[in-house]
DNA sequence: AATGAATGAGGGTTCATTCAT
DNA sequence: TATGAATGAACCCTCATTCAT
């Protein structure tokens, strides 16, 4: 990933305004502007400015505009995705823990990642339906684990419940970047783990 | 204006190209335009051109190109406003009641109207919040009913469920819209009043 | 010119709403206008509605935009014109009580027609030029009586007199007339009356 | 950046098509068109095409219409002033020698710039009254001049008179500039400072 | 890799003028 | 005469993208 010359005098420092940089600086500057001002109000050269180089700059990096938002979006969902995967394989057996811990991790990762959070779940700011493609993506794993769990024994349709879920998820949980004073984190937790129909009650007794 | 039933004295038309009606025909375009593009990749010029009339003329009806689409939305969200009041108050005093005969209205509400649907609860294409924030004033009621009903005995925020709800409604009532076919109207409303939590069997036996 | 179903009972009276007087409308809405915002920020359909008709009701009297405002510097630069010269020729003789006279005139002018001065003399608002065309088919007329008077014994050229008087007049009148509390009328006159060439004092004794 | 006389070492030329050239480009061109058609009938599109650029390179310059004929105006009217001080300080003590002086100068800076006098001191183009503000922001200048060498003794009013005066200057310039065959410029210049109420004998003997 | 000036298509908006009623 | 909705050409301005250096 790194490094022309490094050989060996110098310990650890390195030219680090290369092409790498150069590209972590636009995708830092992207997410910036995008979670402030939306795709469609934010500028190419704006990113370019926010990232300290030149407009041409961006276009050596990336191929247009959409290239930058794909990027992020697709990077931060794998991340996520990942993050709730890990978590869900440690919560032992009980579905309830599992959904447990999942929050638990969405709102973590969403307090170490407020700006793209916000480009993920915030309210469109003319993100052209990217961000809203990729999260139907996970809208079927949701669905798998509803089937595998509640049966035939209800009366949720699965399909209806994951977009149930998904939506009040992205929306709790972009709501709640936006101001985490707006309610203790465990609050919300313990909120959306009580929705979540896994917490229902048996049926009879 | 209504001219449907007028006697005979008149010599036969009146201006029947009137500007209510034009003004109609501006919007129903511009609904079907901002329900399949999106705000901000349908242009004036495209209104225009779909209700029939010149570029200018839109202008004679809308002062910009925002103008219109708050008509819409609002003049959506006032009928559904008072189509939900309306069910919620014939259901009798059972909450769980009153949770579905309003679901069954915002669906039939759905079905009539699927492009004002798709632009009021679509993901964003766009919209410059105005939706969102016309949308985010109806969160206050609902959270005003969950304290009514849930009182202290949940771990249940209400603000943070209104969030919840309120998203999966709109969520599913979109994705519903796009396709009907993709379940049955009944189905989606048991499972959104099964989710409802006033659907939650009472804590304690 | 007027009237449908005068019979004979209304000794004076007339609908006058005549077309001769919808074009009088016209003209004091287009004055006033081109008064306070010039002419290219001025809009037939301002003047139309400022006349009380409607907008198409305006190309009935005026063949287009410019005409009006035509017809208002032709007209009020003829009756200034008229003015101006008879107050010279009640004058006498001497030259200094005819130019005294003809700047009381054109103040008191202003005075009466503060909307119109404006317009004549006011600093452009896009007048196009007509205003100030008119105003130069003037400049010959006081360049004629520079020359009878002064002869050949002075250092004034009488066309470069004829261009500074003619516009120091217009800027002090127009001046004048946005706020007459600026300075006495009489001071203005005698002001005016000063700077004119005929009242220097003769070259040798 | 002065390239005129560089020494050798230089490869050969530095990106003459730099910024600055274009902007002192789109000045010129725009000062021509100003002159000639004035501000309102002159549009971006004319400006660039006339600096040889593409139409939205007059935005990477200035920001609007209105800036670039603000830079002209405000740049011409500074140089004018600059030179009319200096002309005076250079005249001795004489007030009628310091008015010649300064007609001079003035005459002079409008034959090197006619197009900027035609803009500044022209009939309204459409101006939007920026160069009659700038114009007037001189007006007080000229009056407490008069005041100083006035006195008490005549019956001019310094405020009238110093309109006057800015306006027969403002007038015969743009005149002259015209067709500068109009008049041979001496013949300008005397008649000017004839007409100055300095060169009018002494009250009294 | 980087620069940054330039491009040019395209969108929103205005308004003088027309014309069917 | 009057109405007033409609027209459509034209203008200002933005910005994603290119390219010579």
């Amino acid at each position: 990933m790194n490094v022309t010359a490094s050989e060996s005098a110098e310990p650890a420092r390195a030219p680090e305004r290369s092409a790498a940089d150069t590209r972590r600086r636009l995708l830092a500057s992207g997410t910036q502007l995008f979670a402030s001002k939306g795709l469609q109000k934010t500028t190419t050269v704006d990113i370019a400015r926010g990232a300290g180089v030149a407009a041409g700059t961006y276009y050596l990096h990336f191929k247009d505009k959409h290239e930058l938002f794909r990027e992020i979006v697709l990077a931060a969902f794998d991340d996520l995705r990942e993050r709730l995967r890990h978590a869900g394989s440690h919560a032992g057996a009980d579905p309830v823990a599992v959904v447990r811990a999942r929050m638990q991790e969405l709102l973590a990762f969403a307090e170490e990642n407020r700006a793209v959070v916000s480009v993920l779940f915030g309210r469109d700011h003319g993100a052209e339906g990217l961000a809203e493609e990729v999260f139907d993506l996970n809208v079927p794993a949701i669905e798998a684990g509803l089937r595998r769990r509640l049966g035939a024994q209800t009366t949720l349709d699965p399909v209806v419940t994951a977009q149930a879920l998904a939506a009040s998820w992205a929306r709790v949980v972009a709501w709640w970047v936006e101001d985490p004073d707006r309610a203790p984190r465990e609050r919300v937790v313990d909120t959306l783990v009580e929705l979540h129909p896994f917490s229902r009650r048996p049926e009879h007794g």
